[in-house]
DNA sequence: TTGACTTTGTGTCAATATGACACTTATCAT
DNA sequence: ATGATAAGTGTCATATTGACACAAAGTCAA
């Protein structure tokens, strides 16, 4: 039994916003299209989603492609079904979100891409589509996730100190945090331990080198814990 | 300029998950399929995406068709793209779940389904699809939403006693709670107010009932207000 | 009407968690 | 040596949590 005649057809997209920390501030990855429409305005990289590829394959394809990111871990955020979000067609897009520690990655524009650049999250240019409203909703759903799970980690370099993490939590929760309630509070959860080593280079008192223990904190989740920040 | 020939485009749809509260269980709303694939079977309230409706439109307007409910809460959950979902060809489907009060809905089978009935979370048939891992990621995505927003009262009667709701949470959660204690935390959020009616025909002391104040949850959530409970 | 039954409704206390708060230490640059 | 800069550290008062048990209210049946 056939039925393909019957079924309605999209185009699907998927799009992606990709968060990193640099100096202290948080940044979003764009690119400049070298299409139309909305050729050379800035967007999210993404595109469309191949028949025999998943939409988080696809996410992965096209930032690689796009922007020469590689393994980065993406989590999906929501699926935008607006009629009017493209104005070639109707296109629905599945949105994803990665944080990416910047100190791994390189950046490139490639082929299907004229330029891709980190911007600074609250100055950046005018999104072409719907994009805007997908960093919202993203920006929304970083800080609540960042409040109920150690996702902080994801955007640090591997060893870092305890200055950097509280400030990657005030520059995304958008708020001072203090120093010694800060440092007692994720010291106790045990996910952050000493490494050992010590900063190199800084123009004053070196800072202990913390890092994440990712295994114990499999196995908390494991075991239903929480983890407020 | 025209693109339309060289978009790939899929076959969209969207699939309900619908939990209901009746006497302290948590309900499922399952519909019998009556065409193939899977005809006979018991799946999720679904079907495709008309090209000119948006994926919420859609949900609300197949739940309607399928099942009688109207005017759920509605939030959205996924959208599953694994390749090999469904038997006929590659369908994307975005995923919603829903908060209904039994008590307020009627539930009927109607011509796009052989039958719709409530089935116990717990011990319903075999699904269609890949339903299950989408009922799966509902009841995770319920549970942790209860945690941290005040959704049990989208599931009770607009009057309600504490029991009950303390019930709800018991049964979602699956613990037990300390009824002292947890009446303590519900009052102390002011969203949950005494109506000034109690129970009627009841075999033992009647309980207050209280209703959801929803205007000072809005008011509380602009401003960034958390509620856990 | 009395007693049995069922569920409601309530307070305390100890332990823990939180939030506010300031100075000394280490290191580098001059 | 001195100054500049950021690291690192403890206390205390208050708020929150979790554990815990019994009297009051209402229905029903004998």
């Amino acid at each position: 039994m056939s039925f393909e005649y019957e079924f309605p057809r999209a185009a699907l997209t998927v799009d992606c916003v990709i968060f990193g920390i640099d100096e202290g501030d948080l940044k979003l990855m764009l690119i400049q299209r070298n299409l139309e429409p909305f050729k050379g305005e800035w967007a999210l990289a993404g595109g469309f989603v191949r028949l025999d590829e998943t939409t988080e394959e696809a996410a992965l394809r096209e930032l690689e492609e796009e922007t020469g990111l590689k393994k980065v871990f993406l989590e999906q955020l929501y699926t935008f079904s607006a009629l009017n979000r493209d104005p070639r067609e109707r296109v629905v897009s599945v949105a994803y979100y990665a944080l990416v520690r910047m100190s791994d990655h390189q950046v490139f524009a490639s082929t299907d891409a004229d330029d891709a650049a980190w911007f600074e999250v609250d100055a950046h240019p005018k999104l072409a589509f719907d994009h805007q409203n997908i960093v919202d909703m993203a920006l929304d759903r970083l800080k609540n996730t960042l409040r109920y799970r150690p996702i902080g980690f994801e955007l640090l370099p591997k060893k870092f100190t305890l200055s950097e993490l509280q400030h990657l939590y005030e520059v995304i929760l958008e708020t001072k945090l203090d120093k010694r309630n800060f440092r007692r509070r994720v010291l106790k959860t045990g996910l952050v331990v000493e490494t050992g080593d010590v900063q190199k280079d800084v123009a004053h008192r070196a800072a202990q080198l913390f890092s994440f223990d990712k295994k114990r904190y499999e196995k908390l989740k494991r075991d239903g814990f929480n983890f407020e920040v």
